[in-house]
DNA sequence: TCTTCGAATTAGAATAATTCCAATTATTGC
DNA sequence: GCAATAATTGGAATTATTCTAATTCGAAGA
């Protein structure tokens, strides 16, 4: 399991060769890294221009590459906010996203202690749910 | 209020001249008369192709702008999960929406009687809310 | 009714995030 | 080391949406 403390994220050469089956390559270990390092739910394009500090040889094509292969094996989420550029967040915890209006900063909201889906909705019986966004916008305090 | 008796919707010339302070031009009325007939969540572009069988020179931009006003005067809301073009929904009570992976349907989702968001989310305090968005997918029954 | 003026519509160009493609390069298993 | 496979690359393509500039509409007043 890799690190989520936030004082000392991993090098891309800390990363081990293999994650969860999905083999972690160069351009991998350091969108990977970059992710992990800045927990600010970066775009793709942010994760490449900070890709490419250390591997200035990086495309952006193999930064969405590595992106899609982190999110599909569930190493990094993806975020969305409405029609907005995809975000990335290393954070696997249970978790969703509020927005700052006024900055734009994007906060991990977490659930309350032992809440879960059917709880408060009313789905039809029989309902699988595989994936969950939940995405708030809004303003903090007296901003 | 516009009736949202799935029986009956209104055509366009039963729409009235205006709807909360939105001058209601043909066009809005049109768009507005197809998101409110078949509330299958429509995206631009297919409220695009069914506003043309009546109102054949009506263009997308205008079909943009139509929903982009009926969205910014709350008489409709915009859907998105994740990256997918966005859809278009008349139904203007708090509910989420669930998407079937299978057959792409979208389905509207009540919460239960009584909920509200403080009771599940631990927000930092001070949190205004401006905007909510949940978007479930998955399977329902045996499909 | 005629005129005026701001707002709405239009077609088409522009934008921007993302995906695709074909060629090259790296890596793994033998 | 060699073939087979997978990943990377740059650039082109795609696609939803927005923008632009010109035209048209429609309400309000003369």
């Amino acid at each position: 399991m890799i690190s989520l403390d936030a004082n000392s994220s991993p090098t891309p050469e800390e990363l081990p060769p293999e994650i969860d089956g999905l083999r972690m390559t160069k351009q991998r270990r350091e969108v990977f890294s970059v992710v992990l390092a800045e927990r600010d739910h970066p775009t793709a394009n942010d994760v490449f221009s900070r890709s490419q500090k250390r591997m200035p040889t990086i495309s952006l094509a193999t930064v969405y590459n590595c992106l899609e292969a982190l999110v599909s094996h569930g190493l990094v989420r993806q975020v969305n906010f409405e029609r907005e550029p995809s975000r990335y967040c290393p954070n696997l915890s249970d978790h969703c996203h509020f927005q700052d209006e006024k900055t734009g900063t994007i906060h991990d909201v977490v659930f309350k202690e032992g809440v879960n889906l059917a709880d408060f909705l009313e789905l039809p019986q029989g309902t699988e749910v595989s994936h969950l966004e939940i995405s708030l916008k809004g303003r903090i305090g007296s901003n």
